[in-house]
RNA sequence: GGAGACGUCGCAUAGUCCGGUCGAGUGCGCCUCACUGCUAAUGAGGUAGGGGCCUUAAAGCCCCUCGGAGGUUCAAAUCCUCUCGUCUCCGCCA
């Protein structure tokens, strides 16, 4: 949610930011508009109240023969506070729907424009030649007999698989990799529950434009959620901290579910798109002021995650139309798919500034010992999709792939996977 | 699955039966001051959050919040309903 004081001090930015995103920028003026009605019809509320208030006073004091007159006023009294309170309820619901329609402002820089429209800030890493003919991820992981999709679809349909023997044990070193990684860099690791309550998954805003990607069990009222992000968010809701001083990080793993909903046709070959995967995801809650600098952090730890794993990769500036709406700017980390001839999504980085605290109530005592609204940030650092880059990159002549030096240590030194027979 | 207890201002609790004098007492913690060679101890005071009015600012005043949502009432921490959470016992299963 963005911050109202903005909406009446300066709405030109919150317009620009709209815009710039491709959405639409009337809603500032008419949630300014409704703003203002909400505080007319609260005072004229609060005028009320304080009158009854008094009055009832009055009537607690009052000596019993005079009790029964001073009632009789009190119920007028009541009527008209009743009538003024639903008047103000009625106009703050009005302000809120326009209000969680405005996306997050984003910050200056952040080119402006949709999906295409996004910079590449930096190439890394040399592309690896073959001078055979390069077999996907697919391919490779019959041969190597690491990934199973014909069984996976058959005991739970398209888009799931399993991971096999050195696969599944691929993912377990990259998700230990990356948790080590994290620790050293001052993260509390969190498993998280998967399941979360609509109160949760609607604060953490994916259940506005996204609400079709989510897994719904209305037996029990709970969702599934997409990324650990959900209960991470959710985590210190409703809460003050007592000081960020220091930036409080969070690596949080998770097995994730997405329907896919409306990307039917797109990526159905392999693993790179699927209903379920799982994830080691940063987050932070920082001081608003020292957002821009985690973001830079959370990016140079995911680039460390892709050089380990000896990725090649570039790092892009995501455009304001592709942001999320609780996004203020994001950078793409992706790796270079051999088979596609392309770089694909490895890792995403969001600053959320203070826009999904102030949904989620969540607070900490700045120096002054006042209760102030935090930042909070994401950003993956190893997700199931890697497989599909680091067995592309690494594969060899023979069909063998070479696992990168770093997560040899967590594969009983295993050097290489090579085909079964 | 059955039975019951509880949810109050950082923590622990009082208040709930009998509605108004309760936005709320006490202890601990924390902050300030006094005393003290230092610490401890002691004494005095302060110590929830949000919104609004006013103001250069401070102060002050007003409104809302006693797990959450409704209801009864002139008036609800207190009565009623639902709901969420925690705990105990029994049963069942790992």
């Amino acid at each position: 949610m963005i911050d109202i004081n903005l909406l009446r001090e300066n709405p030109a930015s919150i317009k620009a930011s709209q815009v710039a995103r491709g959405a639409d920028e009337s809603l500032v003026d008419l949630a300014a508009s409704l703003a203002e009605t909400k505080k007319t019809a609260l005072q004229q509320f609060e005028t009320l109240r304080a009158k009854q208030n008094a009055h009832g006073k009055l009537v607690a004091q009052a000596p019993k023969e005079e009790k029964a007159a001073l009632v009789a006023q009190a119920q007028q009294l009541s009527a008209d506070v009743k009538k003024a309170e639903a008047e103000a309820n009625q106009a703050d619901q009005e302000l809120m729907v326009v209000l969680h329609k405005i996306e997050n402002v984003v910050l200056d820089g952040v080119p402006a424009g949709g999906e295409e429209n996004f910079v590449v800030i930096k190439e890394v890493g040399k592309k690896p030649e073959f001078d055979f003919e390069a077999k996907d991820h697919v391919a490779l992981g019959e041969l190597l007999d690491v990934i199973d999709i014909e069984r996976g679809a058959k005991i739970a349909g398209s888009r799931f698989y399993f991971l096999k023997g050195m696969g599944a044990r691929l993912e377990l070193a990259m998700m230990q990799l990356a948790l080590d990684q994290a620790s050293e860099a001052g993260f509390t690791a969190l498993i998280t529950p998967t399941l979360v309550k609509p109160e949760i998954m609607q604060g953490t805003g994916f259940l506005g434009e996204h609400s079709a990607e989510v897994y719904y069990l209305p037996a029990d009222e709970l969702y599934l959620t997409g990324t650990s992000e959900v209960a991470l968010a959710g985590y210190h809701s409703d809460e003050i901290l007592d000081s960020l001083e220091t930036p409080k990080r969070y690596a949080g793993w998770s097995t994730c579910y997405r329907r896919e909903a409306g990307s039917h046709g797109k990526d159905t070959r392999g693993i790179l798109r699927v209903h379920q995967f799982n994830k080691l995801e940063m987050f932070s809650y920082c001081k608003p002021e020292d957002a821009e600098a985690e973001h830079e952090k959370l990016l140079a730890w995911q680039e460390q995650m892709l050089q380990k794993c000896e990725l090649p990769y570039r790092v892009i500036d995501v455009a304001a139309g592709d942001l999320g709406s609780s996004a203020a700017k994001k950078y793409d980390v992706e790796a270079w798919v051999p088979t596609q001839g392309d770089y694909r999504e490895l890792t995403s980085t969001s600053n959320c500034t203070t826009f999904q605290a102030r949904r989620l109530n969540t607070r900490y005592r700045d120096q002054d010992g006042k209760a102030t609204i935090a930042a909070t940030l994401n950003g993956t650092l190893a997700t199931t999709r890697w497989l599909v880059a680091i067995l592309e990159n690494h594969q060899q002549a023979d069909g063998s792939v070479l696992i990168p030096a770093a997560l040899r240590p967590y594969m009983g030194g295993a050097e290489k996977i090579s085909p079964v027979n």
